[in-house]
DNA sequence: CGAAGCTTGTC
DNA sequence: ACAAGCTTC
């Protein structure tokens, strides 16, 4: 019989269960990638880049024989199977809420037409629901989900696997439908923010090669891993994100005793939390999981100020190093995307949902489960308990994480000769010279804006 | 039920 | 030292 198969988030020819299925069941097999205009509209610069980049290696995998279409993926797939006599159309599992509401309207075109839907494996080691706690409910703590997962055996990756492939002629173009394009739910000063200049290289060749550098270096990952500037984090979000590799294949090359390795295994099951955070509670896409009533500012200020803050223009140099990183190479390290999240959401009192937006169209790695929860936590509206205290300064982060300055300069060409400590200081601590480069004035006074924050949570405890 | 524990904080 | 409430067993 013959098979369609789906490529979706899982952009790799190896360690592929669903394609391992779809090649067992069939003589031939049709590898199809379709374009969803609603999810492409989501998309921003550094993703669209980097799913070309996948695109391009798994045609060539596929000695070309990827068919490329554009559409709403069940019209496109029941009119494909029903005109190439295809039985049945295999795809990797995926439980984001627009993936299921997607999966299940292809499922019903399909079954209408007599073409069976299979979906096999998961972009996560477990499928949502895998792991509960005692009292059979999904753990909403990431530790005792942890220790829960952990038990479970991770099998080794597949082989790679080989298949009568069948070409049909693509129908669009992949890099004139991924060509960047102006993001019109932002301001026009942020629609118009260039883009990225020094995005990672997507797809699964480059996957692998970054898998292998991360291992030569992991061993020291515990100790190094909060110095954005060491730039010694994985860099395998993006790849993760977009399946050109599977957690299995990190596990399988990763784990391992050194603290490092442990520590680094730990951070992949955040991964796999949020994602059965998201898929147990859907509405947290764009609800809080657990509101606090804190009140948030709108308005023509609130909105000058979200420019400011999402262009890098906060006068804080850490925030805005993080801000700038996030411009031009799609990507922020993980401590700096915490830190500037805290200043949107307690510095400057604007909804999260702002903040997870813009990261979302600007992220190489934008994955909504990882996004929506990461700022959900720092919102205190998320997973774990919220402590009124967890409110991130600027300045301390700075003289923490990047002591002698080295991220901020680069980041920050303004501050780049800006000598000592002055440079990790709102205002230079004083120092001269610091605004004569064009930097920016602190926006707000932090300790301030901090005390108008836990004002703002005291308030709404009272009325609740 | 009670007790222990909770990613990353700040003064 | 602070100081809060929920999750989990």
């Amino acid at each position: 019989m013959r098979s369609i198969f789906w490529f979706r988030r899982d952009l790799r020819l190896r360690d592929n269960p669903a394609l391992a299925e779809a090649a067992r069941i069939s003589t031939d097999v049709i590898p199809v990638f379709v374009f969803d205009p609603g999810l492409l509209a989501s998309a921003g610069p550094a993703r669209r880049a980097f799913l070309a980049d996948a695109l391009d290696d798994l045609n060539r995998q596929l000695g070309g024989a990827l068919h490329i279409t554009m559409g709403d993926p069940a019209e496109v797939l029941s009119s494909l199977a029903a005109g190439l006599g295809v039985s049945a159309v295999v795809a990797t599992g995926d439980h984001t809420p627009q993936a299921r509401r997607r999966d299940a309207a292809v499922t019903a075109a399909l079954a209408s037409i007599g073409v069976e839907s299979r979906y096999v494996d998961t972009p996560t080691l477990g499928a949502p629901g895998a792991y509960r706690n005692g009292s059979g409910q999904p753990f909403k703590v990431f530790t005792p989900y942890f220790k829960a997962a952990a038990l479970t055996h991770v099998p080794e990756p597949l082989e790679p696997i080989s298949a009568d492939w069948r070409a049909i002629p693509s129908t669009v173009d992949p890099h004139v439908v991924l060509r960047p394009s102006q993001a019109s739910t932002f301001p026009v000063s942020l629609v118009d923010a260039p883009p990225p200049t020094a995005l990672p290289r997507g797809g699964e060749t480059a996957a692998l090669h970054r898998l292998e550098q991360f291992d030569a270096v992991v061993d020291t990952y515990d100790e190094q891993r909060n110095f954005p500037a060491l730039d010694t984090t994985s860099r395998l979000s993006a790849d993760l994100h977009f399946g050109c590799l599977h957690p299995r294949q990190v596990i399988a090359q990763i784990a391992g005793p050194s603290d490092g390795r442990k520590a680094f295994i730990r951070q992949l099951y955040w991964r796999e939390f949020y994602a059965d955070v998201l898929a147990e509670n859907p509405r947290t896409a764009h609800e809080d999981l657990n509101p606090n009533g804190v009140a948030v500012d709108s308005g023509p200020i609130a909105n000058e100020r979200f420019i400011a803050w999402a262009l890098g223009r906060t006068g804080y140099p850490m925030v805005d190093a993080g801000m700038r990183q996030l411009l031009t190479e799609g990507w922020m390290h993980n401590r700096v995307r915490m830190l500037t999240a805290s200043f949107l959401i307690k510095d400057l009192h604007l909804d999260w949902r702002w903040g997870a937006a813009w990261f979302m169209w600007r992220l190489v790695d934008g994955d909504v489960a990882n996004n929506i929860h990461g700022w959900q936590w720092t919102a205190g509206v998320g997973t774990d308990a919220s402590p009124y205290y967890r409110v991130f300064n600027p300045t301390l982060q700075a003289e923490r994480f990047d002591p002698d300055g080295t991220y901020i300069r680069r980041y920050v060409p303004e501050l780049a000769s800006i000598t000592g400590s002055a440079v990790l200081q709102p205002g230079g601590g004083g120092a001269g010279g610091l605004f004569s480069n064009g930097y920016f004035e602190p926006m707000v006074d932090h300790a301030a804006e901090r005390e108008e924050a836990l004002g703002r949570l005291e308030r709404s405890r009272l009325r609740s």
